[in-house]
DNA sequence: GCAATGCTTGACAGCGTTGTCACAACCTCG
DNA sequence: CGAGGTTGTGACAACGCTGTCAAGCATTGC
């Protein structure tokens, strides 16, 4: 029952108690000993550093994984430079959105050994600057994701610069915009999406727009007004009707579209809700769907799917935007070009769309 | 411009470089020296320990605020026993409801000082358990949140058991679950909603069951045959289908209880999903809702809102719950009887619903 | 053959906080 | 009035890791 003082390369030093009184994991002090290394050289093979032998890595990384070694994520930042944190901040512009944001970041989270803190902070808060700077503070956390509306927040933007914080704005508005930042080219989507309906035989197309504070809004009605200028179309005012992206004010839109003659034949909603909000007031007035309206959306909402008939919409790379923008936050802070990524859109055509009805007395 | 070697009670120990070569913010030790106390009683005031006298308390919370001092994360849960982290662990059931509970959980974590991880997983992956003891030991969480059906896995829960990691259960399954959780009466609001059915005037009332791993899958069935037998109506194979909470097992079970003649009048789908995709199949059959069918939900997904005629439906208090769930995990672990928390549904009535059409020769 | 260079490794000092313990000062009670 | 608490405070050692620096050794160049 004598133990060495000094060394036992036991099985306990996996498992043991601390004063705190739980049973913990191994550390780096145990795979340093076990290994009859220092432990900075574990340090240095675990953080893939250069100068290590292929013998001492490989030794270590034996016994790092015999003993389950898991390194610890507080004594890491604490100690060394970054800390496998990063932050998606949002202000609910939709939960879908998010849930896709935080998907794809997490993607790319996982594969690098980070961690995702999820913050939504209200954009209109007179204290979200001093909110945000205290969190990171706090956390240093190696990035922020910003999504709209956080994206264009100029003051948050200048805080965040001047204490160097790094973040990536996803889907920023172009002119505000000078940062890192991922988006897609909102204008030619909405271009293709009316070149789409265009092509379909359509000469009314309405045009519901988005919130007007909110960055694609702009975008996705100049691609709108560059399609039906090309193709020599006259965009009406009664063609054309704000709306805040909700379903809500998609129902309002549609009753002021829908509720006369002259209704045009087809509608394209800058998001997928208020073109949810036009196809049930198209519902209510018994126009079939899509003999009598197409109607198409933006952004490929899971409710797209489900609604009869599926809509028509655009899909916007959410997922692969946020894993990218993480991308960006965890690579070395080197790259002295500050990148604007671009990624691409898809159209998604499902039953909303259809041919336009044959010209009556209309 | 000379400066004292030993104190200056300068703004200069507010912003600081270091080694690391960026600005960081004030330290305990900042605030300590600058109130004249010792950096342990600056710990005691900030994490509310007793035996401070008010000056002294007084004294470090002004100074600690007049420095925009914040406490660091790492630092605190590097020496202390708590990490004022908490993980959000789920299997993407539905975005919706993840969102749901994210933002339930994240609102008790908000006032608390806590911070929130999220971490999907695939619960049919086999190194799960592993995966998740890896990341309990990495972050030194103070609290897991199982979702379903992450919260029905046996092997998770004797894990977590084992290595005294602490978890909140959301919705287990009745039978399996012993430990922390938070739910809600699944099968009384089975047995409500098909009720609120009965007294329509409905008497063939079909039932689309959901995943049969999934908790409330059974009681909500449950819940359903009570009221039936209860009304003295028979619950015949004819009108019970198996789903798998997909819109698309939802159109299947649709087919085959709504193409035939003696189809029942009112189904009752146990997710809003799978009465989505019912009522995508009434409506390619021509059947008017609510006239001719009724159709109500379960879960009150944002969709439910969108389709037409809206979806009557269950709504659960998901962040009610999440919220619940990460108020037990940041108490104190002193509670000695493990709380089990039954919350409250609200049946939501929409248009989908409508008494039962007379009888006729069917 | 010897200085100059590169590669590999380890000792050691933090990182910013909390837990433990010790120590005064003050109270309470017989 | 002294023994035995209670209360307020600080010194100091962790916590588990990374950054810095220097040393040992092997290799290269002239």
């Amino acid at each position: 029952m004598s133990e060495g003082p000094d060394d036992a390369a036991l099985g306990d030093s996996l498992v043991r108690r601390t004063r705190r009184g739980y049973v913990r994991g191994a550390t780096i002090v145990d795979v340093a000993h076990e290994a009859k290394v220092s432990i900075k050289t574990v340090s240095r093979v675990l953080n893939r550093e250069p100068n290590v032998s292929s013998a001492t890595r490989d030794l270590v990384l034996a016994t790092a994984s015999r003993l389950h070694y898991t390194p610890n994520f507080s004594a890491r930042s604490l100690a060394g430079a970054r800390s496998y944190l990063l932050a998606l901040l949002y202000d609910n512009p939709s939960a879908a959105y998010v849930a896709d944001l935080q998907a794809g970041a997490l993607t790319c989270c996982r594969t690098e050994g980070y961690h995702l803190i999820v913050e939504p902070f209200d954009s209109a808060s007179p204290d979200l600057v001093a909110c945000i700077m205290e969190m990171t503070a706090k956390l240093r956390t190696d990035g922020l994701i910003l999504t709209p509306p956080l994206s264009d927040h100029p003051a948050l933007r200048a805080a965040l610069d001047s204490a160097q914080v790094r973040y990536v704005l996803i889907s920023p508005n172009l002119d505000t915009c000078s940062g890192p930042s991922v988006r897609m080219d909102e204008e030619a989507a909405g271009r293709e999406m009316t070149k789409l309906l265009i092509g379909l035989g359509h000469r009314k197309i309405g045009f519901v727009k988005g919130h007007p504070d909110h960055g694609g809004s702009h975008l996705r009605f100049s691609g709108y007004c560059d399609a039906m200028r090309e193709a020599g179309l006259e965009v009406s005012e009664s063609l054309v009707v704000k709306g805040l992206y909700s379903f809500l004010s998609g129902v309002e839109a549609g009753v002021y579209l829908l509720e006369r003659a002259d209704r045009p034949t087809a509608v394209f909603a800058a998001n997928d809700d208020m073109a949810l909000g036009v196809m049930s007031v198209a519902n209510r007035l018994g126009l079939a769907l899509p003999r009598d309206l197409s109607v198409v959306g933006f952004d490929d909402t899971p409710t797209a799917r489900v609604v009869w008939p599926q809509l028509t919409t655009v899909r916007q790379p959410v997922a692969e935007m946020a894993a990218a923008a993480a991308r960006l936050l965890i690579a070395e802070p080197s790259t002295e070009t500050v990148p604007a990524l671009v990624l691409n859109f898809e159209i998604v055509i499902r039953g909303s769309t259809a041919p336009a009805p044959k010209m009556n007395a209309r």
